[in-house]
DNA sequence: CCGTCTTGCTAAAACGATTTATCAATTTGG
DNA sequence: CCAAATTGATAAATCGTTTTAGCAAGACGG
């Protein structure tokens, strides 16, 4: 007793049962018949000695350790990183697990790695995530473990979790339209290729084919269209300083993320032009900065938080295809009329 | 074999060895003495089998496990987390070690329960990190497992990782005086509380210890001292666009962070006044934010990755003490004559 | 009164590694 | 030539659970 935690065979002695007993009780089996009164002094005894199982030992025998691992590209690189790992964090607090954090860079060998280091923990089962939404290639033959792909796609794994982008498209598109500005949009930010779905990033496809959806129904069209290769408010400022210096100054901007964005806050600075009042802007995302902007900035959220959770939810269902998480509008000041 | 993974008595057979020989010479135990070709088949046989080594049955024996818990308070709400995330994962990737992310909220209950699932599963040791820096009071006896406070302090625990904010403020100051505009400052954001340590945030107090220091050294006071409890950009454009109005305008601002700063950079577009022509700014946390100001804000970096690094090495080797992290300066655009 | 069920519990064998004690064959030393 | 040391390896115990198979005692049925 004074040497290590207590263990299993300390509670049996102090209850003055078998540790099988104490094993079946504490961990709750269903279809067993020990006395009420056994239960009691097994449970006072565990207490007693704040009795905790050993994980590894547990682990050992069950092959299972209550511990998913969370494998993705870069933890660093992008500002959605925390959403999706806080997410995965709630999700794996709720069901009583784990979560091992692992970054690949998005090198294969790197990858294969991480997958190996997971198994050898006997792992419960594996989120892949990317943090740049893409088609992703896992390694090898994927292994027999339940597995679930976040913010990205793949087909060797039958498990997605993705942004509606689609639904999100057509969300920009109603907000402006009900705003009664959407006679005179400048779409910034598209690219053709991606468009083409040359880049294979699926999910910006779907975006553009949202907006495009929901222009059509209403019957309009843009009345400019900027392409930007590199969504960065530097080339957003760009952009947006030329047009408006072009003297066919737009009514209003959906910019295809919010970096692009806040680059158009700044030609609009520069240029004397109001936001709203002589410019409404929405655009996606729900960076850190669109709450920080004068006025705030209206965007379509990518709901990292709750794709996380879904990951994990999924992942233990064992759950197989294509789940669309919704992008919800967080209206703030940059439409007219709105917010 | 058609069963499960291959394991250690697999090697074993195929190498025509004991278990035991195999182990040890896996290990790479040092003072053993097998032959030359003992060795060479042991490890054929391992790569020829592709052997991975169970990791909950070494945990079990070894009572190790190679992997690290990081249990931090928030890791959503500040866009810092994923730096110090990063930066253990680096670590402890080099070190071969695995990092089981929890948060904690900030409960004491729940601070407790991630200690002791951590304990549970043999982990090798305890980053406790906290996302706003501060004193943090851990369960009640801490346990016996090489621990360090990231980004805190914590009287229980005797290994602390800081960053050097004495330096940096010290920092900040000189860069406004070698470009000559450290005539006319306002400093940004005090907080009398915060200064005479009643809110117990040690690196705050210590910030603006080493900037008063630094114009101390120079000879040199503030113009003006805007007090600010809530460092957002909402409240940094308010006093900086009341400055700014009151006819009596600094020609450089030391904001205590970069959210303040942004909130000045918007206060100066609408009162048009031009940085840095007009007005130097400089600031602390080098948040992504900075890089998208224009111009670029120029601004004293929390080295948050080279801190999570450094916490896992400290965690492993048990250093004791405080490990002060440079804070780096990151010259942008925002201070005359320099960048 | 004897066989069969049920009840309440336990003994012992896994799980897959590490580690201690030991052993048989050589080599070395005196 | 014999005792002691060295070399190269192994058998078996151990870590702390879970789980299978089964045991003893009383209840029940006919």
């Amino acid at each position: 007793m004074a040497k290590g935690r207590t263990t299993m065979a300390d509670v049996a002695r102090r209850a003055g049962v078998s540790s099988a007993t104490v094993s079946m009780i504490l961990s709750g089996r269903p279809d067993t018949r020990f006395s009420q009164e056994t239960h009691a002094r097994v449970h006072q005894a565990a207490a007693e000695l704040s009795y905790r199982p050993n994980a590894a030992a547990r682990a050992l025998r069950t092959d299972r350790s209550h511990a998913l691992a969370f494998i993705s590209d870069h933890v660093a690189t992008t500002r959605f990183a925390n959403g999706l790992i806080r997410g995965a964090l709630k999700g794996s607090a709720r069901a009583g697990q784990m979560l091992m954090v692992m970054e690949t860079g998005g090198v294969p060998e790197r990858e294969a790695l991480a997958i190996d280091s997971a198994l050898d923990r006997q792992i419960d089962g594996i989120i892949f995530a990317s943090m740049r939404a893409r088609e992703i290639t896992l390694p090898k033959t994927p292994p027999a473990i339940p597995m679930v792909v976040l913010n990205g796609t793949s087909s060797q794994c039958p498990s997605w979790v993705l942004p509606d982008e689609e639904g999100g498209g057509r969300e920009a598109v109603r907000l402006l339209a009900e705003a009664g500005v959407a006679g005179e949009v400048a779409l910034i930010g598209i690219n053709e290729e991606e468009e083409r779905g040359l880049f294979r990033s699926l999910p910006i496809q779907r975006r553009l084919a949202g907006i495009r959806a929901g222009m059509a129904e209403r019957g309009l069209a843009f009345a400019h269209e900027v392409s930007i290769w590199e969504w960065e408010p530097a080339r957003g400022f760009e952009a947006v300083a030329a047009l408006l210096a072009s003297g066919d100054r737009p009514s209003a901007l959906l910019c295809l993320n919010d970096r692009l964005a806040f680059g158009a806050y700044q030609a609009c600075a520069e240029a004397g032009v109001r936001v709203p009042e002589d410019l409404s802007i929405v655009s996606f995302d729900n960076d850190e900065l669109a709450a920080y902007l004068r006025p705030g900035l209206t965007t379509i959220a990518l709901p990292h938080d709750r794709m996380g959770e879904l990951a994990v939810d999924r992942v233990l269902a064992q759950s197989q295809g294509e789940e669309l998480v919704p992008m919800p509008a967080v209206v703030r000041g940059s439409i007219r009329g709105a917010g």
